[in-house]
DNA sequence: GCCGTACTTTACGTTTACGTAAACGTAAAG
DNA sequence: CTTTACGTTTACGTAAACGTAAAGTACGGC
């Protein structure tokens, strides 16, 4: 008797509308369990959910999304398969890395940035205090 | 005198059409020159097309795009202004902060993954061993 | 037995980020 | 002087990711 969900209650907790849960179940993203024409979540299916928003976040499509979360639960298979299935695993990881490059590139330069706004507003205030001292 | 690009020369250099960077600039995001109707594209440009093509990478949209790159060459300003544009910034590096924890945490979730998946062809390859001993 | 609420499917609409084609300008090369 | 190569604007087309509206189903409460 594990717990399951509501779409409506799915979409509350993430902050979606039902409307993009049932896109992501046409789209092959996420398969609840159905009760007549009603669709039941499972603790599964609100994980696969969960990925599928962070990958969103991350800025990859929806396909893209799907080959993602289908590496984490592959079929268990032969050593060939198990093989195959550990070089996509590793593409995805350096794509992931490459990201992560890229944000902390930002990071950087929003960090440049915001010194240099410091600077000019350190010097502004410091004038402002020998203006008093006149 | 410094160097120039035509829009053919940073599409090649970026892996892009022209088109693409033609409707950055419809968007707002590059401002190159002209001579006469042709584009002339300064350093300058080249740079902001960079911070485009890497703020695409990470998911933001072109509007969001702007809004960050605006940052880098904001006016200087009075105090008020200068605060107001710190507070921009600090917006966005918690935006790219929580980026990096979702990638963190897919990289996690990809290495277990990745573990399970070894651990799998490790047992084959050892029940092969066994077999050859027989 | 009817009401309200939540769920369903179907289908067309919308936004974003370009692709693609048409029609034209310009400048160096043969 | 006409190709050829590259550039321009204008405008319609398209794929992805949903939004939105319509019309119907199902179930607990009064």
């Amino acid at each position: 008797m594990t717990r399951t969900y509501t779409i409506a209650e799915l979409a509350r907790e993430f902050d979606v509308t039902p409307r993009t849960i049932r896109h992501y179940e046409a789209e092959g993203l996420i398969a609840p369990l159905r009760s007549g024409t009603r669709r039941i979540y499972r603790p599964r299916d609100r994980t696969r959910l969960k990925l599928v928003l962070r990958g969103r976040r991350l800025g990859f499509s929806l396909a893209e999304i799907r080959e993602i979360i289908d590496l984490y639960d592959a079929p268990a298979g032969e050593a060939a398969q198990l093989k195959l299935l550990l070089d996509k695993i590793m593409v995805r990881r350096r794509e992931l890395e490459a990201k992560r490059r890229d944000i902390d590139a930002s990071l950087r330069d929003l960090d440049a940035v915001a010194q240099n706004c410091r600077r000019r507003l350190a010097s502004l205030t410091l004038d402002k205090a020998e203006g008093g001292m006149r």
